[in-house]
DNA sequence: CAAATATATGAACAACTTATCATACATACA
DNA sequence: TGTATGTATGATAAGTTGTTCATATATTTG
């Protein structure tokens, strides 16, 4: 059974969304944490705080985050679940 | 259980090979099909012989492709067969 | 060999992505 | 109120991607 062209495209659009090791990383987190601060996320992962910022909030513009502030900090959280799925898929794939 | 750095980049690397709509459904094709010319599928899909050529050549040089030249026709086939279960498993969410 | 068919390739270009830097905004606390 | 801390934002630069167009190459057939 295929899939239609128009859930290829919103397939493309998740992948396309997480295609990149930062951002899996931040899934990956979110997956095991339900919640974490900007700073928690920059220091677990080593990325400077700007680039993670534009990470994160480009994750939420598109659907992937959400995020709440508490005081000082945010902290962001998985909303489509769905893509840990899709990263828990190809992690057991044996050819990686 | 986390993914190490290389295995994320790897993961990023087939997310983004994948991610676009006709590249999708060349997979989902050749899931289907074993192999089809560069005809059978500009056809199936639509896409102009020249940019359809691009996306394949694309892919075979990333390893999701390979091909055999058979008189005029050349066929490609699904080498890497890992991003089937990517795309089925993102098909089978309900959120599409 | 010439013509037709199937496919690939390369140039050019717009659109998008990633990363960096500087700076702004929001909150807490002395 | 001022300062420190946490986070976002905007400009910019460099690189990548998707597309189109024109052209090249390979194969078959007359």
């Amino acid at each position: 059974m295929g899939l239609s062209i128009e859930k290829m495209e919103k397939v493309a659009f998740i992948l396309k969304v997480t295609a990149h090791p930062t951002r899996i990383a931040i899934v990956q987190l979110l997956a095991a944490q339900e919640s974490l601060s900007v700073t928690d996320i920059s220091e677990k992962l080593n990325v400077e705080q700007s680039l993670l910022s534009h990470h994160l909030s480009g994750m939420k513009l598109k659907g992937i985050l959400s995020s709440t502030r508490e005081g000082k900090n945010i902290y962001y959280s998985l909303k489509m679940r769905e893509v840990i799925d899709v990263i828990q898929c190809l992690a057991g794939c044996t050819f990686l």
